[in-house]
DNA sequence: ACATTCTCTGGGCATATTGTCCACTATTTT
DNA sequence: AAAATAGTGGACAATATGCCCAGAGAATGT
């Protein structure tokens, strides 16, 4: 879809500042109340904006060691049951399915290196999953942001 | 930090329906306003719930493609100078130093194969970039997602 | 066993925000 | 030129918020 720069500022000041209004936000950028409503329910209708849910961090609850974990799956069994299973690991944060020499790419946490030993197991023990390679996020010097990209598809 | 079952219910009632209000939330859960309102500013503060900004689909966007690609660096160059020269390519959306043969992982969208090209280009671009490794993600059968680890993280 | 400290409760109050209308204007589109 | 679209600014009742309070219960330390 696409989007000006109204949307661009509304949802850059929502991401720097979430708790704010419909009404603050109209006074921040100048515009009626009423715009600003039919900006959000616009950019929500289109899928843009997917919700507002409270984002948690992983590290906070103690799971501070991230891992991207790539598997190998046995040919007969189709991908979707190991996802299915993968699903249930509440460590297991996303799962894609992927080109190249593996098969697919989960991210996952950990408490710590020993834990993560634990939560490998599990993976591995799925059904269909014939091998694993794991790398572990040392740092993450850029964070997931969105901000940069809906200032680029702006227009 | 601990988590008891009443945050893990407020924060899974937010997740779900992230618009309600405290008041709306105290309601749900049989529970006081003022307690809402402790355990929010409790789990804001303890840096567990991180913000409430809105969550952008780069699909609904136009950039279908999302890739993973990791990078090798020339040794001389650190970590830190490269990955803020991919902070500044917008369709960069994490990056993360890793363990094993690379160096570096990063997430990264496009808006066609063809478009992938030219991210990637710009990433070889950087200096200290050796070389690159991308694997295209075909599907995502298990979207990023912590409620799970909310609830096993309940102590 | 007792005192202290937390946490939750349930309530009150003034103020702010929301949802929903409306009529009017400016800007595109056809 | 006419019609559709998006924005404005204002109104209204209903609701939510921030902030205060006193008291009940539970957990903690001495």
């Amino acid at each position: 879809m696409t989007v000006d720069q109204l949307d661009v500022r509304l949802v850059a000041l929502l991401e720097e500042e979430p708790r704010i209004g419909v009404l603050e936000c109209s006074r921040r950028l100048n515009v009626a109340r009423g715009t600003v409503q039919a900006r959000l329910d616009r950019l929500a209708a289109r899928g843009v904006i997917t919700g507002y849910g409270p984002q948690i961090d992983p590290a906070a609850l103690g799971f501070d060691v991230t891992a991207f974990v790539t598997l190998q799956i046995r040919q007969v069994s189709g991908h979707d049951p190991v996802a299915d299973r993968l699903a249930l690991i509440p460590e297991v944060l996303e799962v894609h399915t992927i080109t190249g020499g593996h098969d697919m790419l989960c991210r996952v946490v950990a408490r710590s290196n020993a834990d993560l030993q634990r939560v490998i197991d599990q993976i591995v023990d799925v059904h269909g999953v014939v091998r694993t390679e794991s790398v572990i996020a040392l740092d993450t010097p850029v964070p997931y942001r969105t901000l940069p990209l809906v200032k680029a598809a702006q227009r």
